[in-house]
DNA sequence: AAAACGATTGAACAATTATTCAACCGTTTA
DNA sequence: TAAACGGTTGAATAATTGTTCAATCGTTTT
């Protein structure tokens, strides 16, 4: 999907204010940044994830403990690490039978910090 | 659906780090927070909906003119322009038979740079 | 070597969701 | 007031996605 491509042929208005139409596609991103925006937020967009993520913040935890604590089952926990770790959102480190997870970098707990401050107003 | 519930009956294994479990559930969030917290990162997991974030920053743009630059139609963009105004994203007004959309605070501008941050490594 | 256990994986199912299409609303203009 | 236009909306469709279930892998233990 091409986004804002010039003499796009969808939108059948009349008046369209055409300077300030130029002016913001010059200030567009690139449209592959805005693909992996999205697609970085999409990881945040779930509720099991995030919540892992608060999860192994910290002390890492291995997958077991992870559904304990979340009441789910491995798999679904596995399955969503593997998101998480697609992303480089999270690492891991084996250990025996175990698989501990923490978080990856300090960065998305920063994110997730502003949007907390958002979420309060 | 309950998240991190005591004696949740999900994980099979056997020998869990009680120590571990029992401190993280305490660290953890409400689970209202944690809903609240993925569905607002929801809200940016779309490429359309960051796109005419990215486009209504700074100077407003009618629904119309949105449309044109992402090369979708009015209606698409009406459906996600509803869905950030309930999310209080945005904010519009009226002016004739047009309707002028931007950002609704700084807090999103933020979040979004702190995001690309992140994706740039 | 076999059994046991933690973890991963793929297929299937259910639920969510983005876009299209057509109809409609509100304002302006003829 | 009727036509025109920008914008909104609801239903339908198609695509994406999270969880379950069963099977499998890798490591450890007996």
């Amino acid at each position: 999907m091409k986004l804002y491509e010039k003499n796009a042929p969808s939108c059948e208005c009349e008046e369209l204010h055409e300077e300030v139409i130029n002016q913001k596609r010059e200030e567009m991103p690139d449209e592959n940044i805005l693909y992996d925006l999205s697609d970085f937020f999409k990881i945040l967009g779930d509720s099991t994830r995030v919540s892992i993520l608060f999860a192994i913040d910290g002390e890492p935890m291995c997958v077991c403990d992870i559904a304990s604590l979340l009441g789910m089952t491995k798999s679904a926990v596995s399955h969503q690490l593997k998101i998480l770790r697609q992303s480089d959102l999270v690492t891991y480190r084996k250990s025996g039978k175990n698989v501990y997870y923490t978080l990856a970098d300090d960065h998305v707990r920063d994110i997730i910090e502003k949007a907390l401050e958002h979420i309060k107003e």
